[in-house]
DNA sequence: CAACGCAAAATTGTATACAAAGTGGGCCTA
DNA sequence: TAGGCCCACTTTGTATACAATTTTGCGTTG
């Protein structure tokens, strides 16, 4: 079994109001494979993900035919589906379409959001900074999923999000696949620091410079990392 | 009948070498959305579909799914698929995101693409000149989604080339749906030709410019048309 | 005659069965 | 013993059957 399998991922109980079925399902498997429980290059076997699911095949198909639009995923003719590897090259592809596309969001945000916005996503910064003083990672990643999330809704264009969501998905599982350091956590965190000063300023100049600064620092982290666990192995 | 029905979509006979059938399913319906023999908001009735494909609900239904992550069409639980409409507003999103990231993508182009894709934007060029010259649509419509091909793979990023493509896969929709404008389509001409000379001389700026105007230029003559078609009904 | 309600038809959602292709292991042979 | 071939098994691809939901149309009623 691949995945620890005491109890079915979708509970089956209660709380199926609101969304779909095939939603639910396409979600569990999203946020397993973003939390790195399956490997780059592993394959996904339906029958496998059927019990793990509780889901019937038709449900499941469609989950994975929706997580390999999104990219996370691909598919080969009668050899089904595997979890997308990712390279140095796809890394820097993915960062070129990603640079432009998150600083014009910030740009945007600074524009349109809401106060109520500017003050959560003040609200969720200070609580990133008691997460790093705890070191409550998981509750960390948590924030930093919605300080996102506040972004790309305040930015007030949808397209833009979804274009963003796949992009940032991979670069999600790439950095689960990695080992974090610590040092780039504390780093990551003065650039964001920063980047939400600008926001919360609305200072779309300062915004541009701190969220470039920041994507490409992060991408810096990210290729230097997976050169480290190349030569690791 | 929805569409012209003599024949199944699908050539059952010589040519299923080397794609899937999905894939062409999937190939045969986008066409013909994008060339507008869907009506914006229409509904996209499963069995019809099947009848005019010639395909089984199994592959029409991944196909419906994947063209549904592309956003050509939308579903509605127990309601269905149909066709997306375009308002205003998404017109100004989309733009809003096309824009950097296709002169993003033409800037990449001027660094990386090769001597023969320079090449062949500037044969390609000469081509819609043709066109126009001799009022061939049909051809001019082909040669421009080359030209695009051709500016798209020079780029070397095939991040950007996805998502740049969604988003013109509904533009394109969309002006299926509108009156084509003579006046309009000079007016792109001089623009492409302005684009065409910055690619061909591989000058960022020149090409930044000529790409933007382009894209703002085009983007406000289809919310002219729009606003226009809105009067008229 | 308009409006409401109910029932039948149509349509989508889900599950299952069957076909096609790939995978791997064992046996035979050189 | 190494290599290759064949057969059984696994897995995916496709078709079909059944269930849930929506839509439509008719008849009744106020």
């Amino acid at each position: 079994m691949l995945i620890e399998s005491n109890d079915q991922l979708v509970s089956s109980g209660i709380n199926s109001e609101s969304t779909t079925l095939r939603a639910q399902v396409q979600e569990v498997l999203r946020s397993a494979i973003l939390e790195g429980r399956f490997k780059a290059g592993q394959k996904l076997v339906e029958r496998e993900l059927c019990e793990l699911t509780g889901a019937s095949r038709s449900i499941l198909r469609e989950a994975l035919i929706n997580l390999e639009a999104s990219g996370l995923i691909e598919r080969q003719s009668y050899r089904g589906f595997s979890v997308t590897r990712i390279g140095p090259r796809k890394v820097k592809e993915i960062f070129e379409l990603r640079a432009p596309l998150e600083t014009l969001a910030a740009e945007l945000f600074t524009e349109r959001a809401s106060d109520q916005e500017i003050e959560s996503i003040s609200e969720i910064m200070a609580e990133m900074e008691a997460c790093i003083a705890t070191s409550d990672l998981a509750r960390l990643r948590a924030a930093k999923e919605r300080y996102y999330d506040v972004l790309f809704t305040g930015c007030r264009n949808i397209e833009i999000r979804k274009a963003l969501e796949n992009v940032i998905d991979r670069i999600h599982y790439l950095r689960s696949q990695l080992i974090s350091d610590a040092e780039r956590r504390d780093q990551s965190l003065i650039e964001m620091r920063r980047l939400t000063s600008a926001l919360i300023n609305r200072d779309q100049l300062a915004t541009r410079q701190a969220c470039m600064d920041h994507i490409l620092s992060a991408r810096d982290a990210v290729l230097r990392q997976m050169a480290q666990a190349q030569s690791n192995s």
